[in-house]
DNA sequence: AGGAACCGAATGAACGTTCGATTGGTTGAT
DNA sequence: ATCAACCAATCGAACGTTCATTCGGTTCCT
């Protein structure tokens, strides 16, 4: 892992906070200062400017979650399975984690996003899909295709979970990933 | 339909071109009255200010999404003809206007945002849903558990269209939807 | 005439960034 | 061991710019 300061740290995490409740706007360098204990000056000893804090951020939580998936899909466990808690966990990292839901959102969607593309495209996840269906475990179509289908319901359900006041209980996203798997496994002959 | 005065309509398509292009910031007032060939003042004469200037593009865009579900689904189709039909217009509706999509994105998760909930709740679309679980063409499961699946899967490829330079063709989609279906529908006994 | 629509320069506040000063720790020569 | 030199880390007041908003005036329509 990379040895980052905990100036540093707390800079990122503060920012993250601040710009998940206040969005990009509504969060001045000056509030990110207080609220990490540092004095202004200081963020720009870390970071050339704003726009770099928030690309650095980015970068440092799509980190998190590339680990967190890869941790994910090591496990002993049968394709199916893997599938199912990939899902499942990743839910329950977005819903547990609305900041950095509204962040990733935010930021995907603003001109800071320079590699204009969405982060669930890299790490071993994508590839885990590719190779379902090299194995033929997943139906034969374009991997972005089940990429889509995959990641679309756990971002869709996830924000209608935090923001909505609906609560899903175990059993309704087991049915939920359950009819995704049923959608994307390539039927047994 | 409401009687919007051309000046105002100016406004509203200006500003869903540059946000969508810049994000929120990025996009001045002095922008905006440059775009639609208005002076700065003039925006204050319709709105009384930045935040209700992005609320309303937001009801207006909102409006136009709906009236169009609306109208996909009075068709003298079959309930899965509608559901198919449907699916391939949102998403063509969104990979076609890709500022809608943008700002859409931006504005739902943004402090602006005061319903806090998706747009998709509203209108006759989430109805939709239900009242195929009522007739016994979808399966009894909740019905946001539908909406997530459905809607989900209509973001994430228009985004994975749109930002990616991956291009779907008819097939495709076709094999997309019929897959979301058959996990969707209740199986003829 | 009178009011609504419209204009755009002027205003003032908010904000990102700079900079000169201060602290703290490390190095290396004495 | 001591101290001088040095540099990284830190601070926060001050600066300059950008931007939303205002307002006094002009045009257009009735």
């Amino acid at each position: 892992m990379e040895e980052i300061s905990d100036k540093k740290k707390a800079i990122l995490e503060a920012t993250l906070e601040l710009v998940g409740e206040y969005g990009f706007h509504g969060t001045p360098m000056s509030l990110i200062a207080k609220e990490s204990g540092v004095a202004a000056g200081t963020i720009y000893h870390y970071f050339s400017g704003k726009e770099e804090l928030l690309n650095e951020l980015y970068l440092y939580i799509k980190q998190k979650l590339v680990h967190y998936v890869d941790s994910k899909i090591q496990d002993e466990l049968s394709y199916k399975e893997k599938f199912i808690r990939l899902w499942i966990d990743l839910h329950e990292f977005y819903s547990t984690h609305p900041s950095i839901l509204f962040f990733f959102e935010q930021y995907v969607n603003s001109p800071y996003n320079k590699e204009r593309s969405p982060h669930h495209f890299q790490g071993k996840f994508f590839q885990f899909l590719q190779s379902g269906i090299e194995e033929g475990q997943l139906k034969p179509v374009k991997p972005e295709i089940l990429l889509a289908l995959f990641i679309g319901a756990v971002m869709a359900s996830s924000k209608i979970r935090v923001f909505g006041s609906i609560s899903f209980s175990d059993e309704d996203l087991n049915q939920a990933v359950e009819m995704l798997w049923s959608t994307m496994a390539l039927a047994k002959k």
